[in-house]
DNA sequence: AAGAACGTTATT
DNA sequence: AATAACGTTCTT
């Protein structure tokens, strides 16, 4: 069984997850992949149909669970339609790449995410 | 440029 | 159908 360990940003305590855990929990795939689909068969941007990313899953924000009550987003639900700030995905905040090298990868959410533990090797990812 | 509103897509 | 919230447009 594959296992990978991080730190948690919002615990001080180690985890470790079951590799397939993960990935099931995340929107990306690991480790963090860079490719050009802009050649691929069907990646016309005006035949796809929209598609709406989903959060990550593992960043700060993704991993509250509770709206903060008193942000913009909280008090105005009803005309924001959005999350509330507290709970904003990093990488959605991020602007969506338009086309050439996109992300496929998981990214390192904060500085002490990024040290990867794996098979005890130690793999520090670039990015934070 | 930033924030609000809106239209719309995705989930249950 | 009801709810959540991304992406675009409008407003400041
Ligand atoms: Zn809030
Ligand atoms: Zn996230």
């Amino acid at each position: 069984m594959k296992k990978i360990q991080f730190l948690s940003p919002l615990k001080d305590t180690c985890h470790y997850l079951d590799y397939d855990e993960i990935l099931s929990k995340s929107n990306v795939d690991f480790p963090v992949v860079m490719r050009d689909d802009s050649s691929d068969i069907g990646s016309d941007a005006s035949t796809q149909p929209r598609k709406k990313r989903k959060r990550c899953n593992l960043c700060v924000p993704c991993l509250r669970t509770e709206n903060c009550g008193t942000c913009t987003h909280c008090v105005n639900r009803a005309t924001s339609h959005q999350v509330c700030k507290m709970r904003k995905c990093e990488a959605l905040k991020k602007k969506k790449k338009s086309g050439g090298l996109k992300q496929c990868g998981l990214m390192p959410l904060r500085s002490n995410m990024s040290e990867v533990i794996q098979n005890d090797v130690k793999v520090t990812f670039g990015i934070d």
